[in-house]
DNA sequence: TGTATCTGACAATGCCTCATGTCAATATTT
DNA sequence: AAATATTGACATGAGGCATTGTCAGATACA
């Protein structure tokens, strides 16, 4: 008997949806690619294309336009981040401040992984859109939550974690366009600097 | 006799030079209006120069593209508020943590005046090009040597600077983008924080 | 083996903007 | 009043890119 849920003809031995899922992915990887050498906003469809070695009509079965990759990207690259910062916070047992620089330093040695990358996510997203906006602040707020775990009746993100999650930011992105002129713990430590009196104030409030 | 040095025409009393400059002016006002109604991305030179009343010639005139005007109108915008920014620093009798907040004050009551031009300089002036970076970041380092001026030895701007640029930034737009929640003070006092842990720091390094 | 689906290369269209050019109308000087 | 500089409105062309469409060839199923 024949089975009425699989529609989709095989092809190379995988389902249509896996492999439009495949060359979803392969376009967001090739989207890293292209962003970092060529920045987003120069970046055409058809060099993201031709990077993930797929044609633009893969591309417009993913996405509705150049936008909604670059956010698919963006929240690929940041959820990947994120995770790895979480774990380092979970496996490091000690005090708040300390765990706040286990994140920190996972957060920078990424970004000195993936500079022409880190450094487009970091500059460029601003004021492309609401939507890019709105996706660029809901990671904003992951990472304030890693940094500083808000008190458990806390409704909405403090200013204060606001302007923690800011200056580590803006040392990420002048360390990263400077070409990593200081030592990682020395980054850290100074980033580490924001997270404690955040901390320290926001627990005294 | 006349004046070889006067080679201009007089047309409504006032000579070529002084015509020029005020037309440019007019476009750099005109530009912090229509950045500010629909973004930098979106501002076409035709809009700028309706609203400037003024046709596209005349911002050939000017500036050799859509980008150098970007510029100049940044550089115009900043200019002005480091100024009032550095007057109340100056006005003020008192000890460095209090200076910061009389600085401070200037700078967030500027921003709520202005909210749509706030949000696009704020916001948008992240990776247009090597030449913006570069004006952003001067108009970053004047901001932090009005919060935290530096120690009389430095050479460059610390990172702990960086930071705390980066802290009060994030404060800032945050606030200007969801419509000022906070009280004036109350953001104050946040992104004053962050200018005494730095000051508290850098002096005693 | 035949048929339907999938894939890749490429063409074609349409849209928008920058930047320059043309030309008549206006203002100023002599 | 005549000549010249200045201004404003508009036209034009060049270029780039997104998006859709076409079509032949390849692959899997019956």
């Amino acid at each position: 008997m024949t089975n009425p849920a699989k529609v989709s003809r095989l092809y190379g031995g995988v389902h249509a949806d896996e492999r439009r899922a495949e060359r979803r992915l392969r376009l967001i990887e090739a989207a890293v690619q292209v962003y970092g050498r060529v920045g987003y906003r120069s970046a055409t469809v058809k060099a993201v294309c031709e990077a993930a070695k797929l044609t633009e009509r893969y591309f417009y079965e993913s996405f509705a336009n150049s936008e909604a990759l670059l956010i698919a990207t963006y929240i690929h690259v940041t959820d990947e981040l994120h995770k790895q910062m979480a774990a380092a916070g979970e496996a490091f047992t000690g005090d708040a401040a300390g765990k706040s620089r286990a994140i920190l330093a996972v957060y920078f040695t990424r970004l000195r992984e993936h500079p022409r990358p880190a450094r487009v996510f970091l500059l460029e997203m601003g004021g492309i859109s609401a939507e890019v906006d709105a996706v660029r602040m809901n990671a904003l707020k992951a990472m304030s939550a890693l940094l500083a775990p808000p008190a458990k009746g806390a409704t909405e993100t403090s200013m204060l974690s606001v302007g923690m999650v800011g200056a580590v930011i803006n040392i990420a992105l002048r360390w990263v366009s400077q070409g990593y002129p200081q030592s990682l713990d020395e980054v850290v430590a100074t980033a580490a600097v924001f997270c404690d009196v955040t901390l320290a104030k926001s627990g005294a409030e």
